[in-house]
DNA sequence: AAGTGGTCTAGACCACAGA
DNA sequence: CTGTGGTCTAGACCACTTT
């Protein structure tokens, strides 16, 4: 017995998910009108909106003024793609990397970097350049930024994933990141890490992961061989808000 | 002036939002009670609660009884991405594109279409090829494949997003979709539309868009020019949902 | 006790879709 | 034309938090 009450809504909506998710109200067709249900349950309409509009927004039906309240999905919907590292994303799918520190300094940020971080102009960063491969072929030219100040060495073991090294050791939770992908043509110095000609073509990957009140915390460019890596992400089809 | 005029609670809501973002009302102070708005704006509570929902949805606020309506943050909530056609995509970053159809035919899938729609060896497809160009400028070369049997012709108006046809006229909900990037070099037919030399670096973008019961209702493949066009995504990490 | 958001009622008019 | 969802009003009582 649940400790809140059941409001008229949460049953009216309990009703519906249920007839909806046992297919007795079908994919394609539409519910009973709003007015029908006002009069069926004994409920004002505003009641039977808030039941529907929790339905909305569960993705399963959707409403069409002079049309009705369709059914558009029957089941819970597919989960969407999360935020993963690069290390971590390679194990899941399992294919095993090995990662080799190329260069990790301290430094001031390049000026684009220090933008992306939303720095102050004082501020230092950790840059860190790591050649990733996969069976010894090398697979992908990363540059890491993070802020020093979060209090991150170049002393690290950091062909651990780093983003276990942040949550872990420095307690900082990425919550969001942002990619932005494109291709391009390898630079010289990519070619000879990657063992590729200059000019072949490489996924330009470019990500900022936040932590906790959009705070940016980790700025990452790396260049993949495209013959080698694809990446992967599923999204939902959200409705449109504004 | 905007086609639909903007009804009270969303005049309030942007009243308020602006309020919020600005500074004005800030984080961790309540804003007036439901109560004073609807005396203040001479609305009903009802439209104030309705205007109060979005700020909600949106992540500036929380409500909690007996407390009042807090501000929790300046700025929007993240929201992961959600998927979109092209053309969509585009549209909303403000970016009006054109499309040319190069055509537009029924016909047997080839073999890795057939498997990724998940179709039977007797049906066909609609396979359509168009070119996607901003400005003039040739952006996307992208092939669309849909079973023939959603009842989809070759005459229809395929400047239209593809997405909107097919759930406007058609009825097919999709509700989300997996995409694969790689990078590659243009191939001799690509590079003459795209208008780059062969060997290019494109982006090459593959998606596989489902409908309810995870049935496939198209497969694209594009390519994409990469010095053009940035594929963005915003992922959130972990798990909770709902 | 006073004030808050949460729920709910019983009406009303509107714009839009479809026959 | 009828029926649909979208918006809106002017009340009401409730459970909860704070004073």
């Amino acid at each position: 017995m649940p400790r809140t009450p059941a409001t008229k809504y949460h049953q009216l909506r309990d009703f519906l998910r249920g007839r909806i998710v046992s297919g007795e109200y079908e994919v394609g067709t539409t519910i009973p009108a709003e007015r029908d249900l006002q009069a069926t349950f004994g409920v004002s309409r505003s009641t039977v909106r808030h039941a529907l509009r929790d339905l909305t927004d569960l993705g399963l039906v959707r409403a069409t003024v002079g049309v009705g309240t369709v059914v558009i999905r029957s089941r819970p919907a597919v989960q969407q793609s999360s935020l993963r590292g690069f290390t971590e994303d390679l194990a899941v799918r399992g294919t095993p990397t090995t990662a080799h520190v190329v260069s990790a300094v301290i430094s001031p940020p390049p000026p684009h970097v220090r933008d992306r971080l939303e720095l102050p102009a004082t501020e230092a960063v950790l840059h860190l350049v790591r050649l990733r491969s996969v069976a010894g072929t090398p697979l992908a030219l990363m540059h890491n930024f993070v802020p020093a100040s979060i209090g991150i060495g170049v002393d690290e073991d950091f062909t651990r994933p780093l983003y276990e090294l942040l949550e872990r050791d420095h307690e900082r939770f990425i919550t969001y990141g942002r990619d932005s992908i494109t291709a391009r043509a390898a630079r010289e110095d990519e070619a000879q890490h990657l063992d590729v000609s200059p000019g072949t073509p490489v996924l330009n990957l470019k990500r900022i992961a936040y932590v906790e009140h959009d705070r940016p915390i980790e700025y990452v460019e790396a260049a993949v061989r495209g013959d080698l890596y694809e990446y992967n992400v599923t999204l939902l089809r959200g409705k449109e808000r504004r």
